[in-house]
DNA sequence: ATGCCCATTGCAAATGGA
């Protein structure tokens, strides 16, 4: 069972990348963020004819998580994330799909930093957390997948000062990424390949993508009852490579069963 | 200290995001 998540950077703009990336990788389940689209924008008839049923939480212009499920559709079990009624941004749907719990998490950007959206940042990260918990103590095979916007370590990272000021690298948001890691989750790309990077963002700006320049920031974190079932994992750099690609390249897990 | 890139808005250059 192949599951990717992709921060795909406006879905309508993106759909030729991302239809030939479904065939050419035929990926079990699909996590998207940052669709910037409604959900009654969101190209689900295009996505059915590829194979893929699709379980979307949408907004206009900013924001917007998916589910996608190849030859079915996701099976609901929540579209936001608990511990906020206020909160109206599109940044958390999650379903059953193949007797697997999988989320979609968008989690915020934090910048610029310090300020409002910093402080935004980290507690809807508490939140992620208090739920994740829940989750992990339910026993349900999970998989948490999205773009976290947190960079762990130093490890996930090129060698540069330009980031120090910025969210991603901050050390409240990497605390936040421990804690919730400390509940038992594996950080399946992570364990698969302790010695590479692993990038699976390059900012557009200042030639990043050609410099590798990269950050790791998209994760798949799985419960204690898959850490034995994981085979592989990767990043799709390809997709970064083409024309009119997202700032995020496709990454993936690998399970046996 | 700010811009870099990208897309949108609305039709030019400013805005906002990340």
């Amino acid at each position: 069972m192949r599951i990717a998540t992709w921060n795909i950077n406006n879905v309508n703009l993106r759909l030729p990348l991302l239809l030939a990336w479904l065939e050419a990788t035929k990926p079990d389940v699909v996590a998207l963020q940052e669709l910037k689209s409604t959900t009654k924008d969101f190209p689900t008839r295009e996505l059915e004819q590829a194979g893929y049923g699709a379980l979307v939480v949408g907004q206009k212009t900013w924001n917007g998580v998916a589910l996608l499920a190849r030859d079915a559709e996701p099976i609901v079990v929540r579209r936001t994330l608990p511990g906020d009624l206020a909160d109206r941004q599109a940044r958390y749907v999650e379903a059953a799909i193949d007797g697997v719990i999988v989320t979609s998490i968008y989690a915020p950007n934090g910048n610029p930093w310090p300020g409002d959206k910093f402080a935004y940042k980290l507690a809807w990260f508490e939140r992620l957390t208090r739920h994740a918990a829940e989750l992990h103590a339910s026993g349900h095979p999970v998989v948490l997948a999205g773009d976290y916007n947190v960079v762990p370590t130093p490890r996930d990272i090129y060698v540069s000062s330009s980031w120090n000021n910025n969210a991603l690298i901050q050390p409240e948001a990497r605390a936040g990424f421990e804690k919730l890691l400390k509940q038992g989750w594996t950080d399946s790309v992570r364990k698969q390949h302790p010695d590479e990077p692993m990038y699976s963002f390059w900012d557009y700006r200042r030639n990043r993508w050609e410099r590798d320049a990269g950050l790791r920031i998209d994760h798949l974190l799985v419960g204690k009852s898959l850490k034995a079932k994981l085979r592989g994992a990767g990043v799709d750099r390809a997709v970064r490579a083409m024309e009119g690609a997202s700032d995020h390249a496709p990454v993936w897990i690998e399970l046996a069963m």
